[in-house]
DNA sequence: GTGGATGCTACCCCT
DNA sequence: TAGCATCCAC
């Protein structure tokens, strides 16, 4: 078995107790050896299945790793094993141990929506400004807090932002307990707290484990990384493979320094560096290493191969973005008719929105395509929908499921009866879940009173539809449940208004409930727990042959014979919100090298010219990473094509490596730009001066939006208008 | 008070 | 572009 690996490789998978810590670049067969390892453990060393925690990254690559170990020992000596991603794994903790926790067992988690929802609530409560105070940033603030591990009465305050985030952060603790739920970044930190605080729980999990592997070490944040301390804190046997220059996941708190800290923390650390790479040709290893090089502070890495020199690298400049798109289509189509199998490409972007344009072209040509994103279908509002149902039903203190579903479909109860069952609830002590299902007893509950004679009887036969489910979901499969929501609450009708549109919300139900049948077996708390921390990689479907479409955080630990990195533009890779900070255009320089090394053969690097915006057309510049990638390994740019011509290269689109007839002429979205800025002061025959606050084009004519001194805000045709500009 | 229509705006990456 | 705040008809 050991017999494959080369001398790096054996080393690692043989490596005696006590912490390792594995340098492993990229296509160095890390997979390979961690799974050997598992392996070797089992195998050679007689430890048990159950004495070994394994944590990954995706469910997809916990899946994989476990298959991988179940054909090297046979499946009856790998059951017991645990396997998965640190959010899976802690969810199995903390249901084990919910005891010792402020939670019932059937709590859910929250994803990023809720999350947001959550805190909308707690500045509501608090008379917070959700102008000055955006959600989405404040829940940022709280969520970093949380994976360094900071409790709200920890929070340090230097400004009086500090001080808001401190109050909405504690009541947002709370509510999270009041709704029976967990978050995210809860899974991490109520985990390694409850290890830390609790001795006993934490000897227990310790002792068990006597060996650890950690897959991506190097995108672990501090939560993680004291939970993996206090696992390992009785044997010590902790196995990390990492590679600091594939860190992508700062913004999410990871910390790719935790590999230095891991060497100094365990002064007898083993370091195994594996450079040899299996999976790409010279040329792409050569320009990776050129891109990666430019980053400071870091270990270098000599990456080789023994597969050859390869192809050049490509490089496609297009008109625009829809030629781009066409470009990447009919190069698929190309190369796929001479012996390339469709599954072999991939296609990667920086942003999700960029896939639109990507995916029109690919259905214009009638090409089947695999698109990866779980927020694509758990996303959608009508997916959504059904599991808020069945997250209620499931924890009846699920404030957030009961806001959503209570008025979807429409039957009558809004906003106001919502709050008010919302504070009757809270008067009696109660969630308004429990209310509710108590006022399906009609003018029998305490709470019937304090509703209007309507709202009183839409929500008590909400309630009894409620109770009804509760009832049933004792007895029937998910599935069985799945179908009896989905009847009462007469969805399909609600979806079904005659437009293409609610087809396809009700194919995406179809979808979901054939996804619940795979549940039936199993019980409503794993149905939900999956769902909610399906992994992108997880959305993968591996029967099909097709082109793959994922961004480049997505394609992390993924191989394509063929990689397309498209809109290679400054501000996009990397994306304008990185220019102020080096630490995070150091990142964005590090994924650009994650796509890069994703490719096995060939590697096409693509960018647009002009790219349509927030409506009209821009102009960009190249990437600044492109000039880093030495001229002899590119194909198709020109030597005056560097960053010297920024701007000018609005010319014709380069290319020559093949005879590509590319459709550019499709869709010729003209620059015109406005004549009117923001800002402009202008003067009006009739309204007298103003201030253009804002201007676009619209058929061929600009619309201006004025502040206009006599007369407040008007909409404008700049065409019919008359406006004079004044200096 | 509810719910549909309309208009505004912000939109990176993910468990 | 879609989600949402705001407005308005019932």
């Amino acid at each position: 078995m050991l017999d494959s690996l080369n001398p790096q490789q054996k080393e690692a998978v043989t490596a005696g107790t006590g912490p390792v810590l594995v340098l492993a670049g990229p296509g160095s067969g890390k997979t390979r050896v961690l799974t050997q390892r598992i392996a070797y453990l089992i195998g050679q060393q007689s430890v048990r299945a159950y004495q070994i925690l394994a944590v990954t990254f995706t469910n997809k690559a916990a899946r994989e790793m476990k298959e991988r170990v179940e054909n090297l020992i046979g499946p009856q000596f790998a059951q017991g094993l645990m396997l998965g991603t640190f959010h899976s794994v802690c969810a199995r903790i903390l249901r084990r141990e919910v005891d010792q926790l402020p939670y019932d067992s059937n709590f859910v988690i929250f994803d990023s929506d809720d999350q947001q929802n959550v805190v909308k609530t707690a500045l509501r409560e608090l008379n917070i400004d959700e102008k000055r105070y955006r959600p989405r940033s404040v829940h940022g603030s709280i969520s970093n807090a949380k994976n360094e591990l900071i409790k709200p009465e920890q929070y340090p305050t230097t400004t009086y932002r500090d001080e808001v985030v401190k109050r909405v952060y504690a009541r947002y603790q709370e509510l999270l307990i009041e709704n029976n739920a967990l978050d995210f970044d809860d899974l991490l930190m109520v985990t390694a707290r409850l290890l830390e605080e609790e001795p006993a729980i934490r000897e227990k999990y310790a002792e068990r484990f006597q060996h650890i592997l950690v897959d991506e070490f190097q995108d672990t944040n501090m939560a993680q990384y004291t939970l993996l301390k206090h696992l390992a804190s009785f044997h010590k046997n902790i196995f990390v493979v990492g590679d600091p220059d594939q860190s992508i996941y700062r913004w999410r708190g990871a910390d790719y320094r935790n590999v230095n800290r891991f060497e100094q923390d365990n002064p007898n650390t083993v370091t195994i560096l594996l450079e040899q790479n299996y999976r790409s040709k010279q040329n792409i290893l050569d320009a990776a290493m050129a891109v990666i090089d430019k980053n400071s502070h870091r270990k270098r890495k000599e990456l080789f191969t023994e597969r050859g020199e390869g192809n050049k690298l490509s490089y496609f400049e297009a008109a625009d973005d829809y030629a781009e798109a066409s470009f990447i289509v009919d190069t698929i189509a190309q190369i796929t008719s001479n012996g390339i199998e469709p599954r072999e490409c991939a296609v990667m972007y920086r942003t999700n929105a960029q896939s639109r344009l990507l995916e029109e072209a690919f259905l214009r040509a009638n090409m089947p395509y695999r698109l990866v994103g779980a927020q694509r279908f758990y996303g959608r509002r009508e997916v959504k929908d059904i599991i808020a149902y069945l997250r209620l039903i499931h924890n009846p203190s699920d404030q957030v499921s009961l806001g959503r579903v209570i008025g979807t479909p429409p039957r009558g109860i809004g906003k106001k009866t919502l709050e008010t069952l919302h504070t009757v609830a809270r008067a009696a002590g109660n969630s308004p879940g429990a209310a509710l299902l108590d006022l399906s007893r009609g003018s029998n509950s305490p709470y019937w009173e304090s509703f209007t004679p309507r709202a009183a009887a839409s929500l008590s036969n909400f309630g009894s539809l409620f109770a009804d489910w509760r009832a049933s979901s004792q007895i029937l499969t998910i599935s069985e449940l799945f179908d009896k929501v989905v009847s009462d609450i007469g969805y399909s009708e609600y979806l079904n208004d005659g437009s293409e549109e609610g087809e396809d919300r009700w194919d995406n139900i179809v979808e979901l409930r054939r996804l619940a049948e795979e549940y039936d077996e199993r019980t409503l708390t794993e149905f939900l727990e999956n769902v909610a921390l399906i992994s992108d990689q997880d959305t993968l479907s591996e029967g099909k042959n097709a082109p793959t479409l994922l961004t480049l955080h997505a394609a992390k630990g993924l191989e394509y014979g063929v990689v397309f990195i498209v809109g290679l533009d400054d501000g996009l890779l990397p994306h304008n919100r990185t220019f102020d900070d080096p630490e995070e255009m150091a990142e964005e320089r590090r994924l650009f090298y994650v796509g890069i090394t994703r490719a096995k053969n060939q590697l096409y690097l693509v960018r647009s010219v002009q790219r349509g915006g927030r409506g009209y057309p821009e102009a960009t510049y190249p990437s600044r990473f492109l000039d880093d990638i030495p001229e002899d390994l590119l194909l198709g740019r020109s030597r005056a094509g560097g960053r010297a011509s920024r701007g000018s290269s609005r010319s014709q689109a380069m290319w020559s490596t093949s005879s590509y007839t590319g459709r550019t002429d499709e869709k010729p979205a003209p620059v015109i730009s406005t004549k009117y800025k923001m800002g402009t002061r202008i003067r009006h025959a009739q309204f007298g001066e103003g201030i253009v606050l804002n201007s676009k084009l619209e058929d061929g004519d600009e619309t201006v939006t004025i502040v206009f001194e006599s007369v407040g805000i008007k909409r404008l045709a700049a065409s019919l208008a008359k406006l004079e500009i004044l200096e």
